[in-house]
DNA sequence: GAAATTAATAGACACTTTGTTGTATAATAG
DNA sequence: CTATTATACAACAAAGTGTCTATTAATTTC
């Protein structure tokens, strides 16, 4: 946000990198306890205090790397929404999202699948809430609604976790499904828990 | 399941309540990364080689809170089978379970819902599974399935995080709603996945 | 292209945590 | 009461943490 020096150094991107590469390389063989400064400089090749140039320690990178990946997330959502050819199904969105978490598997496995790191869990579940209510408040009192009502807030919590939870499993299965087909029933799934939410 | 001393030593009791009640107490001020057994030690007012006499590490602590956590839970379980006057709704052993979570709220709070520690949710959400899995294999294909069919895993996948996650919410906002009221809200949302669930 | 700026390296420091050992003391069970 | 066993206490080496200072290397900027 300085208004001098838009690029960023090249060697902080190379070093961040590094860290982050050698990270998620490490939680794929060693659980997140015994991951220490020390072992990821030493995988990531760059000096121990030059961690701490980029990170206060362990929980703040983990954080810092969270809000990347809400950023690169949102970015996405942005997107779709600018190009708002509003004849896009639904479930548009959802199927980019399954196919930029596809393309970076590696990453979003090992942190939200194989081991749960809780803050990108948190992170990811915050941005679901969002969305789902976004989408249940475009819907308004729905006219079809049907006869049976289930408060707002339980519906959303219902549907939020089901989505992080089932993009937790599809990627903890390798994937068996593509982004396509998963997209179409969550969409399936989560159109019903809408149907009986009440509108208060 | 050794076949001598039936009770286990009162003192080994007190110290592992001591470790667990002074683990919880810490987690609800500090991170998980910052407690060590130094501090767990010092809250339970015992000697830290005492802490190495019951657990490997702290992860190991974890692991085995974790075993206790789903005996528990499984012991309720088995109870509402065994007297299993047929005539309980769907939603009964849902009350009982969520019951229990309230009695013992503040160790599931902290545990599963403010910070998350990952073997507990991933216990509890491996014994939805089965809950999930067994519900459905009991209804077969059933008479009753409406148009759309989603494949049982995916089915399965989104029950199970969905209550789980509705669970974790509810704790984190203290319990708006009754164990009764919750329970009859998740059987309602969940009932409309299963009419959809494929058979196969 | 040279000078100024910034990043990364290297070695060192005090401090905390870890996991283990040996001995002594207290509580429990038979 | 006696043997057993859990806990307390002190001390240890090893490893990790976070910070410092000086030095080298890469990059902007003009």
């Amino acid at each position: 946000m300085s208004t001098k020096s838009q690029r960023t150094d090249p060697r902080i991107l190379r070093t961040r990198q590094l860290i982050r590469d050698a990270f998620i390389d490490l939680l794929e063989e060693i659980e997140l306890e015994k991951i220490t400064v020390n072992r990821i400089a030493e995988r990531a090749t760059i000096n121990r205090v030059t961690f701490y140039l980029h990170y206060r320690d362990i929980p703040d990178m983990l954080e810092k790397m969270a809000d990347d990946m809400v950023n690169e997330i949102q970015a996405i959502y942005k997107d779709v929404l600018d190009q708002s050819r509003s004849i896009d199904p639904d479930w548009f969105i959802l199927v980019k999202m399954l196919e930029h978490i596809a393309e970076n598997s590696k990453f979003y496995k090992v942190l939200l699948a194989s081991k749960r790191i809780p803050v990108f869990t948190e992170r990811l579940l915050k941005l679901m809430v969002d969305v789902i209510n976004s989408k249940i408040e475009k819907r308004g009192a729905s006219p079809s609604a049907s006869t049976v009502s289930v408060p707002k807030d339980i519906a959303i919590w219902y549907g939020s976790s089901a989505f992080l939870g089932t993009i937790a499993f599809w990627l903890r299965n390798d994937m068996p499904y593509t982004p396509l087909f998963l997209a179409k029933q969550l969409s399936v799934l989560f159109r019903l828990d809408q149907n009986q939410t009440s509108s208060n």
